[in-house]
RNA sequence: GGAGGGGUGGCCGAGCGGUCAAUGGCAGCAGACUGUAAAUCUGCCCUCUACGGAGUUCGAAGGUUCGAAUCCUUCCCCCUCCA
């Protein structure tokens, strides 16, 4: 076991933030000699960052609180592009509002996580477009392309998966290990950025970087991944009921953010206790090690704070208390989706309109298979209706499974 | 440009003239069990329905047939080999 001595190297990987790093000693000294600027590159491809970019942000975050400098690098330059990156289908292609659009919904999201400014470990956010769109092909093909061969780009992953498959590949997906290589030294030239970090589907792209460095600078560059998050069944991370599990509340709301953070797996708790909060590591053994129904509490500790990060004390703690309320009191909260009767109506219906059912079909199919209760009372008749009287004595809390509830109101 | 292979429901993947709204797996939803967990078992999983059915699906458009995802024609897209 090798002695670290940095902070920031330290925690990262207590915490299991490191899957792989390029040369973890010299980068370790390197941190204890200064600030060093570290960048993560963010897609594009849609308006909010989902859960799978957290890891990555909150390690920015702990470099950050380590004394560091953050780069939040928009990849609205190799958005265009697409990283081919395993999957089988091309990309398609974006247009410039699009990313445009999506850039702006994402900036929102780091405020929250970092601290922007002009100190010297004040988080700076870039945009790759402001280079890659001005380069020229030729020059540039002449100074960067000569350090890639053919032979290398064809043995990564992301490319070699692609052709094993039979899957095509094109010129312009081919090109984006070049310009993310590309991104790293631009950096590192302007902000002296000497670490680049990303999910562990990166490592390949983030290698090309330190080696262009190396080659087109002659400078010493570092990477670092974060491991791919799974549950502990083995699914990927970040989707429920709804999809994505994002971080703008405009695309999810805080209280479904919360209840997906309540719901982690057992095996999961203390991993993400570790990831997603910044509790003390006796803190988080002291959670992680409870018994049984015992673990709901660390389960909700998680929720509020990663809630807390995510969208603000408040936020947080309304979606714990109407947590509280729908599950532990069985009472009704003000705060659950809310929608109004305005005349008799169908059960079915209604689920549509709450967004419970995509389909009349699936509402109705659900009340036959008995998942639908109006007052916690379940409903048998698939054409049940609801009149204003029936709201006399208040609301009707109106649930579709366990989890999802709404409250009907009369008009 | 030539020769061959292929495009099926969110994904993977069967089907290759009727019994196909289309086997199976994954994902998802609901029920049971629980702890708002996991695992397991059960049901659902194109749309509409007065539940008897009806309407739209198998790359696109035409055609052959009583009848097509399945056959033919044209077009689009992808893959492999040759030039």
């Amino acid at each position: 076991m090798t002695t670290l001595r940095s902070d920031f190297l330290k925690a990262a990987k207590a915490r299991g933030y490191v899957h792989q790093c390029t040369d973890e000693q010299a980068l370790d000294s390197r941190l204890m000699s200064g600030v060093v600027p570290a960048y993560i590159g963010f897609d594009c491809t849609a308006p909010s960052l989902h859960v799978g970019s957290l890891v990555s942000i909150m390690l920015l975050r702990l470099l950050q609180r380590s004394g560091h400098k953050p780069i939040v690098l928009m990849g609205g330059g190799t958005t265009k592009v697409g990283d081919p990156s395993g999957k089988d289908e091309s990309r398609k292609l974006l247009t410039d509002a699009d990313i445009a659009a999506n850039m702006a919904g994402i900036k929102t999201v780091f405020s929250r996580f970092l601290t922007f400014g002009d100190g010297p470990t004040d988080a700076v956010m870039v945009n790759n477009a402001d280079w890659l769109d001005k380069l020229h092909y030729i020059a540039f093909l002449r100074d960067y392309g000569r350090h890639f061969t053919i032979n290398r780009m064809m043995s990564f992953d992301s490319v070699k998966l692609r052709l094993e498959r039979e899957q095509p590949l094109t010129f312009l997906e081919f090109n984006y290990m070049i310009l993310q290589a590309y991104d790293f030294v631009e950096l590192a030239r302007h902000y002296k950025c000497a670490l680049q970090m990303g999910g562990s589907d990166q490592w390949g792209n983030i290698v090309n970087g330190v080696e262009l460095g190396r080659r087109a600078e002659n400078q010493e560059l570092f990477g670092l991944t974060t491991p791919l998050l799974t549950t502990s069944s083995g699914a990927k991370m970040g989707k429920t009921a709804a999809g994505a599990v994002w971080l703008n509340p405009d695309m999810l709301s805080p209280y479904d953010y919360w209840q997906f953070w309540r719901n982690t797996e057992d095996a999961d708790v203390g991993r993400f206790l570790r990831l997603f909060t910044e509790l003390s590591e006796s803190e988080i053994l002291r959670l992680e090690s409870q018994e049984g129904a015992g673990i709901n509490e660390a389960k909700k500790i998680l929720a509020g704070e990663a809630t807390r990060m995510a969208h603000g004390e408040e936020a947080a703690k309304a979606a714990a208390e109407t947590a509280r309320k729908t599950f532990e009191e069985g009472s009704l909260s003000a705060d659950l989706p809310t929608l109004t009767l305005e005349a008799e109506e169908t059960v079915y219906t209604l689920l549509v309109r709450a967004g419970m059912a995509a389909s009349n079909g699936e509402a109705r199919r659900l009340i036959k298979g008995g998942g639908i209760k109006l007052n916690d009372a379940p409903v048998t008749d698939e054409l049940a209706k609801l009149t204003p009287a029936d709201l006399k004595d208040g609301p009707i809390k109106l649930s579709a499974g366990k989890k999802r509830h709404a409250l009907l109101k009369s008009a």
